[in-house]
RNA sequence: GGCGACGUGGCGGAGUGGCUACGCAGCGGUCUGCAAAACCGUUUACACGAGUUCGAUUCUCGUCGUCGCCUCCA
């Protein structure tokens, strides 16, 4: 049975869903700026969630949505001198290319808050009618005294925020607590036609209006960053009870933790991030992925190039013990392992505990036992979006690579040829017991980022540093 | 200040009222011309104080400390 843990009621809860329809939706980012390694983290562990309900045969439909307006979009692309659209542009890129990387499954539907200004305006106009949203000046607002359960996810009161230092009062707004639902334009900002003026969409109302497009009045799971829970879900959640009074909105709300560098916050904020995709190129997406498998998703995560190295070597070993195995569901206790781990609000940390100690203890198994053992790891791992393949990973310009070659008078076709003739004319030494000049070549070639392993099937491998 | 989470070996990270994961690193070994990889073996822990209990790392209370949110955030 599956257990997740619900962040509205606090508690680790059975769910309860409909094997036939289950809908998610997932706070996606703002394109702002380039993807840092939270924004990863974000991804990847709801991607094990939406995996593992497929494997449990919910079927499953699955939204994440990209923020292409608001205020931190219309400065930045001020400050580079380009448009919004040309920075939200080239940020989505950028993190569709992580996912892709990161070997996250594409959500069923990627809806741009740009894309739904006519259902963010028609939204709007059911919380005017419904007496939730005034009109002043500056822009339309959501009018919190007319919702009574407002903060019931954080936990908080309405003094709680009030006494927060950063409300702003400037605006003119009925209440400090309100948000803006529409903001009119400043001259040179992005705007759209609407029934009050020119402007454009608040931060919240795009999820609430895109969800209720999409996925209609009701979805089973909410997820994003446990630092959206205040304001950005208690405000979807004041929205949608506004527009839909009788409807439930959200049966699970789950957020994951934030990952810390040095025991603090990752945040663009903080000036402490690290670009994912970087991270993405040195180690290659499965052993990103597998560094976020390392951690339950609803912790903080520590994060430095140390641990992701090590994540590495884990991995590897992992693919290593797998080698030469198809993956299949063979064994049924290590399927148990599996479900009861995941079910547990999943508990990937222990899966891999679990795992290992499977693996080490599989010396008395007999060969049979073993290939069972190994291809449902193997298909375990496939199930959680791992591939177990060895990445090569080329940094190397050809250039580099001809020049490298020829001084060993090997011609530069292709990358495997030509170490293949590197690695035979360093056997030929060898086999002459010329050992000086064998430990030579197999030096010289670290400079390309590869390393010569003698007695290894392949023979030789790349490096990251 | 308010609300919440947490404190486990060198690092990361599970879990449990008694049998004390797991990974990485370290150390010792096998293999190797050497090195690496691989494999085998192995040291170190439950923030502090009190209480409950036959027994507490686990439950309760207190203390100290860390982190997150408090209208920018995944």
């Amino acid at each position: 049975m599956l257990k997740l843990h619900n962040s509205y009621t606090s508690s680790i809860e059975e769910v309860d869903l409909n094997k036939k329809e289950v809908k998610i939706y997932l706070c996606g980012p703002t394109v702002q700026s380039s993807p840092h390694l939270g924004h990863g983290r974000s991804a990847v562990v709801f991607d094990f969630l939406v995996r593992y309900l497929k494997y449990l045969d919910y079927k499953v439909t699955f939204v994440r949505n990209i923020t292409d307006i608001d205020d931190k979009i219309i400065e930045k692309s001020k400050e580079e001198g380009i448009t919004y659209i040309q920075l939200g542009e080239r940020v989505t890129e950028e993190f569709g290319k992580a996912y892709k990387t990161l070997n996250c499954i594409a959500p069923d539907k990627e809806p741009k808050a740009t894309e739904f200004i006519p259902e963010i305006i028609r939204y709007i106009e059911k919380l005017i009618k419904n007496d939730f949203a005034y009109l002043t000046d500056s822009g339309i607002y959501y009018d919190i005294s007319k919702y009574d359960d407002y903060l019931n996810l954080s936990g908080r009161t309405k003094e709680d925020v009030l006494s927060g230092s950063r409300i702003s009062l400037e605006e003119d707004k009925k209440a400090p607590e309100d948000f803006a639902l529409w903001k009119f334009s400043k001259e040179d900002e992005p705007s759209w036609e609407s029934p009050w003026g020119e402007g454009r969409p608040g931060w919240h109302i795009e999820c609430s209006s895109m969800i209720n497009s999409i996925l209609g009045k009701n979805i089973d799971i909410h997820c994003g960053g446990n630092d959206l829970i205040f304001p950005h879900h208690e405000n979807e959640i004041a929205q949608s009870k506004g527009a839909f009074p009788n409807e439930l909105f959200v049966k699970y709300w789950l957020h994951n933790g934030m990952l810390n560098l040095s025991g603090q916050k990752m945040s663009k904020s903080e000036g402490n991030i690290k670009l994912l995709n970087e991270y993405l190129d040195q180690f290659g997406g499965e052993a990103v992925r597998f560094f976020f498998l390392r951690s339950q998703y609803r912790s903080p995560q520590e994060f430095s190039e140390e641990l992701l190295k090590e994540s590495e070597s884990t991995l590897n070993k992992l693919i290593h013990f797998t080698e030469n195995e198809e993956a299949a569901p063979k064994n049924n206790d290590l399927l148990k392992i599996f479900e009861d781990s995941m079910n547990e609000d999943l508990n990937t940390p222990k899966l891999i505990g679990e795992i290992f100690k499977i693996i080490n203890e599989s010396d008395d198994l007999d060969k049979k036992e073993l290939e069972d053992v190994k291809s449902t790891i193997k298909y375990i791992f496939k199930i959680l979006g791992f591939n177990f393949l060895k990445e090569k990973r080329q940094k190397n310009t050809d250039e580099d690579l001809i020049n490298f070659f020829k001084k060993y008078e090997i011609k530069f076709s292709n990358i495997d040829d030509s170490i293949n003739e590197y690695i035979a004319k360093r056997e030929n030494l060898r086999k002459k017991k010329e050992y000086k000049a064998a430990d030579e070549m197999r030096e010289s070639i670290l400079e390309l980022g590869i390393s010569i392993e003698d007695g290894t099937e392949n023979g030789w491998s790349w490096k990251n540093s």
